[in-house]
DNA sequence: GCCGCCTTGGTTTTT
DNA sequence: CCAAGGCGGC
């Protein structure tokens, strides 16, 4: 701060000038101090230790606005970039009410992800791929190290080939390309990593001849493209002088990278991040990239909000003693709160995971009746299966509930298949989207037409829909093979339908084409018989309605994309310096949106689901970043808590203990933490008791006096 | 080529 | 206990 007077000077000069926007001071009203600061802090790198509940949000959003209203910072400047598209569309929603909705139209606030397509379709032939390529999603990635594998004689109940795939993913967010990582495979190396790097030369081999990019791709291609091309690097240092990221804690290696190569000499970056909250060091986040930032990045300012607008003290009590338990912080946060010391924490003894199960509903039920929302209460468990016994009970009580997580509505099967299908249209090198659904429904086009048709396109390096074609003007020629004649025959109906699809789409709108695709190709009917058959036709969510709420959504974006300015077109300076796409295919948008921006569940609307009074069932993972009144953390219990799986190495104990502390603070008014002494698990009965971190905990506040935490204990014959 | 039985395995989740 | 995928029989 005092060191820096001379910027101040300088920028409130250049205030005085342009005639600083009056509603500017208004955006630093009610911030607390440390809030204040970061907020209306000079242009300059900045290192934001947010501690749970501190308003980490509210901060990002008004830095923004302070950036655009303050420093007349072009929203065209300014790129903010978070982890989830829910925290996206959060940020872009909160900063539509602060600066005015013009704002979004030019300021990027995405995922890492989006914001990495975004400048590879713009960039597409100087990242090595052709315009139009298609993103493989986690179930095409699979099937198609699976199809490889099996070409390569490698045992797929050996080696699993979603364990292979990911092995792949890995090494790609570590920045390692087949070639790299089968330079550090050794004699010594493990069977599973020797086949990894076999079958990773392969996928990347085929990945470019399927013109498809798999997740991570997105993020290594860009970083490749702007490590490799300066003038592409230079533009958009050019571009973007203000650079803000979210949950920056979970940021993995490849992501690092793209932050250092974005940010131009003179452009600042601001990461606002909780080493306590890092609970996906499992899938590549890497913590240690705070510290990193410090390092790396120049004069970096650190702010630390510690004030908790969250929770009442003793919850907050709860939550720093179970989370100081943790050596190796960043930085030790104390939480502080703002509402009082409100009730002691209840520790919930059970005898059973049934007795369990009863207490906590009948611990909501007299809450509700005391006139608590069921919106306001949420259960949070370590492992999905453990929602249960909850539901069950929930449900003979009449207590509304809604679970999230489990299957997504675009990992479905029906969805995927008729994805395939557009991708195809999108795309026709795309042989994995091919062979997923050139039998479905069934064509009569088996694994011999396949192993026939695949056999012409190896011999002739071409595409599956390549090869038909070769095919199809073979039999039209003089000289007619008997035996390609034959195989021609078996695939015609399917190049048939090829064709029409293609008429169908250049003639109709996004969503009447949609329609009448999943007429015409059998999926419509081939869903609705298998409902029926197996008795599903009434569903809610059944298949064939699934296949109907894909219309709808189609309906929705078309709706949407048809305003003036699509967001999507917007790529940096593509008008002036990027030789590439004029008008983009509506097919090929509505693709790439649905496939990075897969959304949950949805309704009859096509929107997702919200609104209605019902207690929340969630993993604590995904509770991270939300809030409710009242809080049971349910199964708190050994080989639950500190995962069995992960709790031999201090690494993971130290992550299950950010878990159990994320858990914690989700909580406003109370909290209740409930175990069982036996749990029915998988068939049979297990002893099980109380989390090693519970223990801890308990211990800690031994023989002191203002413990924060009570413990009942709930006997079998207190529910039946 | 399809249906059904049987084996097998079952943290966390986003893009 | 339950869901999904593989394989064998028709």
């Amino acid at each position: 701060m005092q060191d820096n007077s001379l910027y101040d000077m300088e920028n409130s000069l250049l205030e005085d000038a342009l005639d600083a926007d009056p509603q500017a001071d208004r955006i630093l009203e009610g911030l607390n101090e440390s809030q204040h600061e970061a907020v209306s802090s000079e242009l300059r790198n900045m290192l934001i230790i947010a501690g749970a509940g501190t308003g980490k949000t509210r901060v990002l959003v008004s830095r923004i606005a302070w950036l655009i209203k303050h420093f007349h910072i072009a929203p065209r400047n300014i790129m903010a970039v978070t982890f989830t598209n829910k925290a996206a569309t959060e940020m872009r929603e909160r900063l539509a009410l602060m600066v005015g909705n013009s704002v979004q139209m030019s300021l990027w606030a995405n995922t890492f992800h989006s914001i990495c397509l975004r400048l590879l379709r713009a960039y597409a032939s100087y990242a090595g791929l052709i315009p139009g390529f298609t993103i493989l999603d986690t179930d095409s990635q699979v099937s198609l190290v699976k199809r490889l594998m099996k070409d390569m004689n490698i045992d797929t109940k050996e080696f699993k080939p979603s364990d292979i795939a990911s092995n792949i993913s890995k090494q790609k967010e570590n920045g390692i390309r087949a070639l790299a990582f089968s330079k550090m495979i050794s004699a010594k190396s493990p069977d599973y990593v020797k086949v990894t790097s076999q079958v990773y030369n392969v996928y990347e081999r085929v990945c470019n001849q399927e013109n498809s990019v798999d997740f991570s791709e997105l993020l290594l291609r860009t970083v490749e493209l702007l490590e490799n091309n300066q003038e592409i690097r230079e533009l958009q240092h050019r571009r973007f002088k203000e650079i803000l990221v979210d949950e920056f804690q979970d940021t993995n290696a490849i992501q690092y990278r793209f932050l250092r190569l974005i940010a131009g000499p003179d452009s600042h970056v601001l990461v606002v991040g909780d080493d306590d909250q890092s609970i996906y060091g499992w899938r590549g986040a890497d913590v240690s990239n705070m510290r990193k930032f410090l390092k790396d990045f120049s004069n970096v300012k650190e702010v630390l909000l510690a004030l908790n607008y969250r929770s009442t003290q003793k919850i907050l009590d709860v939550a720093n003693t179970i989370i100081g338990f943790n050596s190796d912080r960043l930085m030790e946060k104390v939480l502080k709160g703002n509402f009082g010391e409100g009730e002691k924490v209840r520790i919930l003894n059970c005898a059973n995971n049934k007795t369990e199960s009863s207490a906590v509903s009948e611990r909501i039920a007299s809450l509700h009746e005391s006139g608590v929302a069921y919106r306001d209460i949420a259960i949070l468990y370590r492992n999905n299966y453990l929602s249960l016994d909850f539901e069950q009970t929930l449900l003979r009580k009449h207590i509304p509930f809604v679970i999230y997580g489990g299957q997504k509505f675009f990992e479905r099967a029906e969805i995927l298949d008729a994805i395939a299908y557009m991708r195809i249209l999108v795309n026709e090198d795309d042989d994995t989207a091919l062979l997923r659904i050139i039998n479905t429904p069934s064509r009569k086009i088996g694994p011999k037409v396949v192993d026939g048709l695949r056999t012409i396109a190896n011999e002739r390096n071409c595409s599956l829909i390549k090869a038909m074609r070769l095919l199809e003007a073979h039999v039209h020629s003089d000289n007619v093979d008997k035996t390609l004649a034959s195989l021609y025959k078996k695939v015609a109906v399917f190049c048939d339908l090829l064709k029409v699809l293609k008429e169908k789409k250049e003639s109709l709108s996004l969503s009447a084409f949609a329609d009448e695709m999943l007429r015409i190709t059998g999926l419509y009917q081939f869903y609705q018989e298998k409902d029926f058959k197996e008795g599903k036709d009434n569903e809610e969510h059944s298949r064939y309605a699934n296949l109907g709420m894909l219309i709808s959504n189609i309906k929705e974006f078309e709706s949407n994309s048809t305003a003036p300015a699509v967001s999507d077109e917007s790529a940096p300076e593509s008008t002036a310096d990027s030789d590439e796409k004029k008008e983009e295919d509506p097919l090929l948008t509505y693709l790439s949106n649905i496939t990075l921006v897969s959304t949950g569940e949805l309704n009859e609307d096509g929107e997702t689901a919200s609104g209605t009074d019902a207690v929340n069932l969630m993993t604590m993972h995904s509770s991270k970043g939300l809030e409710f009144k009242y809080v049971f953390l349910v199964g708190f219990e050994k080989d639950i808590l500190p995962s069995r799986m992960c709790a031999f190495s201090d690494k993971s104990l130290a992550e299950e203990r950010r878990l159990a502390y994320v858990g914690v603070t989700r909580a406003k008014t109370a909290l209740y933490i409930s175990y069982s002494q036996n749990r029915s698990l998988f068939g049979k009965v297990e002893a099980t008791g109380a989390s090693s971190f519970l223990r801890e905990l308990v211990r800690e506040y031994k023989g002191k006096h203002d413990v924060p935490l009570t413990i009942e204990s709930i006997s079998s014959a207190s529910y039946y």
